[in-house]
DNA sequence: TATGTTATGTTATATTATAACACTATCTGA
DNA sequence: TCAGATAGTGTTATAATATAACATAACATA
């Protein structure tokens, strides 16, 4: 994955950061949900629920599918994690608690997903809102196509 | 459906302009594509592709998944329909060939579907492209929430 | 009419996700 | 400390969404 020295760091962090915020909120954060973050993270791109399902079951013997959709669930419910629907996947959040609206660059060749965040996005989509008379709940925005890396080589 | 007032005009205008872009491209719009769209029009709100099955199956002898996917996907490439990815519906697209970025505010009462277009909106996304180096392909947008017509109730 | 191309029919199956109910673990207050 | 409540997990089954692969038909054009 582009842009990433020393993988193993995000991914301690992010379970770190992870139990920090379950702790804080009085939320549990079990075996299951640490294992299916960790692979999440260990991706480091989009992973489907049934890779992780797959890569669970050699930790946890004989899993099934509704064990890892609970998980994820519970993590998308506290931002941990985004669903990218476009992907039928799923990924890390990066910045968990501090995004309102998040978009994914989805490299069509790489696999890539570039989580960001944009004031300017937030902006507009909030003008959008208030002309339309529309309450917001949730955002999802998808962009694909080539990322920089790929249409450089 | 709110803003409606006169229905079967839209689903006419729709299925003309279809045809239009259909023959100048030198498509061939098929008995099954413009009942598909028919479909898609006459619910006017997103549709599911199975929705689309049974209800076609009083039209056409046992249609089976793939005609309508096919039917579906030349329909999607074409820009006379859209997916909702966060719905697996899919739903018409009311200015073909004219968008480029289109976004989605979808009620999560009443089922509708808002499809819009917004300057800013795809000036945000160019830039954000720029930014990253990013060779954009397609923007999926889609905004949940509770529309004016609803939570003024 | 022969030929290539595009569209559809058909069977089977892959992929993604959830319902429903049983059981276990953890927490809380008496 | 144990009784009841709540949250989490196990398990079976199945629902919902989507596609692969190959056969046939329709259409376009030389």
């Amino acid at each position: 994955m582009h842009n990433c020295t020393a993988h193993s760091d995000c991914i301690a962090t992010a379970l770190a950061e992870a139990e920090e915020i379950c702790a804080a909120k009085d939320l549990r954060f079990t075996d299951i949900r640490r294992n299916v973050l960790e692979l999440v993270w260990t991706n480091h791109g989009p992973i489907k629920a049934y890779d992780i399902l797959e890569r669970l079951d050699s930790r946890i013997a004989a899993i099934k599918p509704p064990t890892v959709y609970r998980a994820l669930d519970f993590l998308l419910e506290n931002g941990l994690v985004h669903k990218l629907n476009s992907l039928n996947a799923f990924a890390g959040c990066s910045h968990p608690l501090k995004h309102s609206e998040c978009y994914f660059l989805i490299c069509t060749q790489c696999g890539e997903a570039k989580e960001c965040c944009n004031a300017d996005l937030s902006d507009v989509i909030l003008g959008i809102a208030e002309e339309n008379k529309f309450r917001v709940q949730h955002t999802t925005l998808e962009i694909s196509g080539e990322c920089g890396e790929c249409h450089s080589l």
